[in-house]
DNA sequence: CTACAACTTGAAGTTAACTTTAAGTCAAGC
DNA sequence: GCTTGACTTAAAGTTAACTTCAAGTTGTAG
């Protein structure tokens, strides 16, 4: 099975132009160009796709994916340089998702709060304060 | 109590650079140059930061949390722009943690793999297939 | 044959959020 | 009075990850 760069484009919700993005730095490779003009893509090509998208949603940075793959060719020479790769960047989502989680919270807090305001207007009554009633339990 | 732009940096982690760059794009106000010259900073400026950093937490680009301190200052007008704007955030970062959780998940996958890997290269024994037992329990 | 849509290229441009640089200012200590 | 160190400025530079552009190439439909 083979696939235009459209349907890969279709297939990965990218534009195409990431995708010549990603052979151009890379992460894409042995890809034919039919013709020597347009690119054909196959199974592979998904494969590698679908672990860059992975990756990139643990926020592994492009060119640390880059590097994946090349140590990724040599498996029992570099297994060990994967896994420290890895570890740091489990570290590195970790801090992220309780960032995350923080910021998350922080919203909820605006979000009760200005729903109260909103409230407050409509009705013609007084603005709530911030520090009335919103506290950590108030909102959850 | 007032504050240098050191103590600031300090107090929030944050290369003084950056604290003059957010007081350019306007989003610390009203700090003092002292002689016209060295800058002064209060609780005001401590509070507005520490607002700004639970906005970059939870993802919010700088030039909207401005737009949210520029609707702050009209609460009662704005208070359904300031509540559209939060929810909107929430989503967004709900769709991030999703992708970070998947990432993270993707990440121990891999941490569990390269584990084996390592020791099988320390053992002399056979690397072990992807497919080998690498499935959604294995490893959680 | 011509037009057109869907691709191609390399290079330049974009965006956000800073960071760096070069040149200058000021108060304090020697 | 000179030096030092901590600050100042405006402007230019940086980084990642694309995106856009202008000009060119193909296969196909009319």
């Amino acid at each position: 099975m083979t696939y235009t760069i459209t349907e890969i484009s279709k297939m990965f919700g990218l534009p195409a132009s990431t995708i010549r993005y990603y052979e151009k730095i890379g992460l894409l490779e042995n890809v034919e160009h039919v013709n020597s003009y347009r690119r054909v893509y196959n199974e592979t090509h998904v494969d590698r796709l679908n672990a860059i998208e992975c990756f990139k949603k643990a926020l592994l940075p492009l060119d640390e994916i880059l590097l994946f793959f090349t140590y990724e060719k040599n498996i029992e020479a570099n297994s060990d340089k994967i896994l420290e790769m890895m570890k740091k960047q489990k570290i590195k989502t970790e801090e992220s998702m309780e960032a995350l989680q923080a910021g998350f919270a922080h919203l909820k807090k605006k979000i009760y709060y200005y729903t109260l305001v909103s409230e407050a207007v409509k009705n013609n009554t007084p603005i709530p304060q911030w520090s009335d009633g919103i506290n950590e339990d108030s909102f959850l």
